[in-house]
DNA sequence: CGCATACCTGTTGTATCTATCCTGTGCGCA
DNA sequence: TGCGCACAGGATAGATACAACAGGTATGCG
């Protein structure tokens, strides 16, 4: 019946719950409160909380509890410089692009501009994500990857809503991604990181909560 | 008597056996062994387990046991090109250079020049390292931060005895961070980033154990 | 009335116990 | 002899029980 492990299990509810904003910033979780609401024992609790201290998204004060670590505007500056100093770094090394890169990004965008048509926010929202993995990915560094995924992680608790709000943006957002793409094709590094810069940047603007 | 928790005893105990190689890559490591060797139950040793997985020191198969990863050149290559990333990326930023952070550069260049003369090696390299943090420090980046540490305690297992062998290598050390900090206080970025690059990119000649 | 202390509650830290799962081994059968 | 299956050993995954600790509150003393 429970395929899953259960740490999983855990692991994935709070976090959900922590990215989708259920969890909000300031609360303070018990294990046992976690435990029950999942129906496991606390100890793989314990292990789910543990992760994710480590990922950044709670931090653990000893005998008091896991407290949700509110989104501060020093954690957006650092989100988008890092993503910044990862994305430029993968751009500037996927040139020239190699044929199967290329071909991969292509498919996302058409898949993107399906689903965007569609009216599927968030399914647009998940294939952004891949779209930009698979240029950081072929970079081929392991530890980048890893870094990348935990910064668009940490990246969703501050306010992906915003695209929802202002649908118009998703059109922008598309013609982003194909002057990456445009930039990779050509060969040209100044431009393809140039394009990404421009596209990540509009990330910080959620700090202000301004959209344009 | 035992002021600190069991699960950082724990947690110490295996980090400092797997970065002095004292846990080999490649040995598989049972929970039980290790409750047994450090004197405590089972439990913390699993949360110092998880911790190390996340760090990318070892690797949890489920069922098995814990294996030490073997350094492969692969782990190499990503730790090096991820500490240029970083460590360029800081001391482009770093100019122009803060009084405080040329003073605290100053000294420990200071202090590791004091240490070298004085033969005590293991401490020129804490004192190194705490040289190129305080640049990444300087950028004001939590999460570089905490990335860069991770990259040294992995360089850690990559060979620093290298640095006892060839003690001559210590004097071109200490000259590179000199030029470091000269590059920093003249203000020119690009000198900066190209010492910071001559310098880690020495990292990356371990790989084929050449020391030159 | 003010302050220090003792207690009480809630939470984590640690230990121990049980069940499940994986793996390798050895036996039996074709 | 080769293949497959059953079983046993060992390890983790999870549950539960217990101890230690922190914080707030109430109480007693000066």
């Amino acid at each position: 019946m429970k395929q899953p492990p259960a740490a999983e299990r855990v692991y994935a509810h709070i976090k959900h719950a922590v990215l989708e904003r259920r969890y909000e910033g300031g609360m303070l979780l018990t294990e046992g409160e976690l435990a029950e609401a999942v129906g496991v024992s606390r100890t793989p609790v314990r292990e789910a909380l543990l992760r994710l201290e480590v990922e950044g998204l709670i931090k653990l004060y000893p005998k008091k509890g896991a407290l949700v670590l509110p989104v501060s505007a020093q954690e957006i500056a650092d989100v988008v410089e890092t993503r910044l100093l990862v994305e430029e770094h993968a751009a500037r090394k996927a040139v020239p692009a190699p044929a199967a890169l290329v071909e991969e990004l292509e498919s996302l965008l058409a898949t993107m501009r399906e689903q965007a048509a569609a009216g599927d926010l968030a399914a647009v929202s998940v294939t952004d994500r891949a779209f930009h993995a698979a240029i950081v990915r072929s970079a081929g560094n392991q530890i980048l990857d890893r870094l990348y995924e935990q910064l668009r992680d940490r990246q969703l608790r501050m306010g992906v809503a915003v695209m929802h709000a202002h649908p118009d943006r998703i059109a922008k957002n598309i013609a982003e991604h194909a002057e990456i793409l445009e930039a990779l094709q050509a060969g040209d590094p100044e431009a393809a990181t140039a394009a990404v810069h421009r596209h990540v940047s509009w990330v910080r603007n959620l700090a202000q909560g301004d959209v344009r």
